[in-house]
DNA sequence: CTAAGCAATATTGTATACAGATAGTATCCA
DNA sequence: TGGATACTATCTGTATACAATATTGCTTAG
């Protein structure tokens, strides 16, 4: 055993899990490779039983597909459902915005978001913008995600949209690294930052509707962006879980 | 052992998350109740590592919900829970209908949702409606949304909706069964109906915002007929999950 | 040379034993 | 009488052993 002096206030399932995850993301497994449970267990360092735990929630969170014969495999994805992800989520977020507005938020509810606001502000202000800043815009970006996402005050909501996003290339900070990769980065970084100012007046002002399109538009930029990286293949190593693009040639 | 000569082609794991989401939904757990993993044991016959895959699985279908010292216990909704989860599946379904619409389906994919609509429309007819007519209703209803649902052709979608209908009374069985409470039953099916037959038109027709727009309207319909039978208390027992509900007074 | 069947091996599914933690209870002291 | 502490019992988390099943490679027959 204690190959690893790991931290005992996590458990084995957690670990398992995390470090699992970790190794699909970084492309250690090719999409529709079997993942053994005896490899697993070699790798982790833990026991057969919480790494089946771990494979089971990875299974529901869609990172891997059980296999009919028994045991599980790396879930590939196609480029079309790369896109219909994000799609789906802004759907969901736009949702999340219109609760918000439609059931009333106090300013104070409002304040993390607009402070949120701010910060991407100054970032996006510079020009050109740094590799550092772009880590933190990923990180404020998905910050300013999520306190909308609880905006809504909706359990059923705000679990939906977890899980949702858990596939990393259906998260904002997928978008936000593929959009670095274009010449116009910039430009559309402030279209995103334009998209997140009008949402936050539009909950303000209880435009339900106009609160969802933007954000349903939001995804749909995203979208696009992501399509053209795709073609033009630039810096397509930014975005993380490109691992499990299943490729054409599959 | 051998206390019951169970089906030896299903899993273990299955049979176990098949019994106590039945045991949860009869409501022979109350809501907020822990749920001991011995006393799974027993009241399924199987043993304590699949059952503790089933629990599992049932967290994340969304009927547990883990206790933070260790353990599950039955998750509690209130009815704004219900409401939301309503309007959650219409809007996805909505996306889906326009998916559907936009990219593009032959006549013949349309075919299975127009033999289920003329089944529907049979059993729309009788007035009044008998209790074996409603059966098969709720059949056919869940059917139909099944087919529309697939029809979106992305497998992303199609997964997110399915686990948005894994809450029984988010799926149309429920609204169904709830709306034949009231008094108005029969207007409000042939309401339904007109529904279903309008988005079938709109997808034939290329129109994805119109099949959006009615899908979410269909939703919108379930949402504020469960909120009247709830009001006049009828025939809430013909709701099966409403042993999950958290009443007001706890 | 190919295909089919069989055997060996590896892998999953299941059961159970053990250890650590947590909650409940009872007792003792203030 | 009330509160705190210690002890006990139960429960979960983890590890491992065992059984059943699937897969793969080899051999043999056509």
């Amino acid at each position: 055993m204690g190959e690893r002096e790991a931290d005992r206030s996590v458990s084995q399932t957690v670990r398992a899990q995390l470090a699992l995850r970790d190794l699909i993301l970084s492309g250690g497994l090719r999409p529709g490779e079997r993942i053994s449970e005896l490899q697993a267990v070699e790798t982790t360092g833990v026991s057969r039983t919480p790494v089946r735990m771990a494979l089971v929630r990875l299974e529901e969170e869609g990172l891997l597909e059980a296999i009919p014969s028994g045991g599980f495999m790396v879930k590939a994805f196609s480029e079309r459902d790369i896109l219909d992800s994000i799609e789906l989520r802004g759907t969901l977020e736009g949702l999340a915005a219109r609760f918000a507005a439609e059931r009333g938020v106090s300013a104070r509810d409002l304040e993390p978001l607009r402070e949120c606001l701010n910060e991407l502000d100054g970032l996006v202000r510079q020009d050109p913008i740094s590799v550092e800043a772009f880590s933190s815009y990923v990180a404020l970006n998905a910050r300013f995600h999520t306190l909308l996402t609880e905006l809504s005050r909706s359990p059923p909501l705000i679990r939906q949209i977890d899980r949702a996003s858990a596939l990393p290339f259906a998260s904002p900070s997928g978008f936000v690294m593929a959009q670095s990769a274009l010449p116009e980065a910039r430009q559309i970084l402030l279209i995103a930052q334009d998209h997140h100012r009008i949402v936050v007046d539009a909950i303000e002002n209880r435009e339900g509707a106009r609160a969802e399109a933007i954000m349903r538009e939001h995804a749909r930029l995203a979208a696009r962006n992501l399509r053209l990286a795709l073609r033009n293949r630039t810096h397509l190593d930014l975005l993380p879980a490109l691992a499990l693009i299943r490729s054409a040639a599959d």
